[in-house]
DNA sequence: ATTACTAGTAAGCGAGTAT
DNA sequence: TATACTCGCTTACTAGTAA
């Protein structure tokens, strides 16, 4: 989302528009953001192009109501600033479970992984990641987290390659304990690997493309 | 401040630069903002320029850090998303001093009026009101007003005529106490009136065309 | 490696104006 | 009154490259 459509949108939702339909012309709206008329009309085309808001046009005025999608995109901004400000010791994601290819079973089923997460996780890990896509208006979080002290998991070697260091977070799945697993070295992701003592998929009884909420514990 | 540039901000912000410096080169800042080096290094200037920043540029990278002006801003930036999600016990508007015709003075010297602000208000009202515009927009949040809880000031009776009641709530002005009072049986108006127990043209020394800030309580 | 200048291109803006 | 189009001007972006 462009930066200047955020704050427009953030101004209609000060002005109530999540809440109710507000009444509002491209002039009066212009005057408050101080630009001119033709901008602000062309700020709200772009806006309900990007299906941020509805409007109603009427023979004077036009009705403006923010959408689901125009709160989301706020919201996410929120959080943002809560995060700077806040001191949280949590993160909260939901995604949708799908399906890796296998990899994290390869992975956890290998020992000097899996005596590590025993050791400094205190659980052994069930052969298998389940994998959640975040949104992707979720990955500055993701990319939060990356700068947080984490459980470390330290690199390896077994006679044929080597494994690299990974980063873990004590974290929940839908309120099942466990824990997510970033690797170090890993290009720009929008997937959550979460391990757990307990074979999620039966336990909480999801499937791939179910959304689950995730918490992590800095 | 440019929304741009606020987003950048917000960014380096979460990378924790408002609590150290931190340690990024333009590249990785460009590769986060998933834009080029070039630019990203002009927000650099330009953040630095607007004295939102500071920089040590060493011999690779460069140490960032948020400046109090820069924390600020996004401090007001926070507090507005506040205002939008949280379910807030205060409502801002900004506006500008302007004058009556002296109706004010009339109506607040009515004992009727008089006795029952020192009643439920708690304070003696200094004769008069002072009157602020607000901006034509912040008008839907005034309609968003008349439908909290308001204190009741009843209408009363002389020998000549009747005063019709009116609705308070606690305020503030430029940190100054008092109340706004609103005419229960009035028109739309973008006129805030408001009643202190002091002169407040003189205790905070405005004068017509004067921005001021209005907070009410609910 | 790094920052940041120059220059050409793309995007955003607002005056004029049609509807 | 409105909204929103065209079009010339300004601002922002990035490739190339110097330092």
């Amino acid at each position: 989302m462009k930066p200047y459509l955020l704050q427009i949108l953030k101004e209609l939702a000060l002005l109530g528009a999540t809440k109710n339909r507000v009444e509002i012309s491209s002039l009066e709206l212009a005057k408050q953001l101080e630009t001119s008329q033709q901008t602000a009309s062309r700020y709200l085309l772009e806006l309900d192009k990007d299906g941020m808001i509805t409007r109603e046009l009427g023979i004077k005025k036009q009705l403006i109501r923010i959408t689901g999608k125009g709160e989301e995109a706020l919201q996410e901004e929120y959080l943002q600033y809560q995060q700077i400000f806040e001191l949280t010791n949590k993160i909260r994601f939901t995604g949708k479970v799908v399906s890796g290819m296998g990899e994290g079973r390869y992975y956890t089923e290998q020992s000097g992984y899996a005596d590590q997460f025993k050791e400094r996780l205190g659980f052994v890990a069930f052969p298998g990641t389940l994998n959640v896509e975040i949104r992707h208006i979720e990955k500055n979080k993701l990319r939060l987290l990356k700068n947080y002290n984490a459980i470390q998991i330290d690199e390896f070697e077994t006679d044929n390659r080597t494994f690299g260091g990974v980063k873990c977070f004590r974290a929940t799945i839908n309120n099942a304990d466990g824990a997510i697993v970033l690797p170090l070295r890993s290009h720009y992701s929008n997937i959550l690997e979460f391990i757990s003592p307990h074979f999620l998929r039966e336990k909480l009884n999801i499937k791939d493309g179910d959304n689950v909420k995730i918490m992590i514990y800095l």
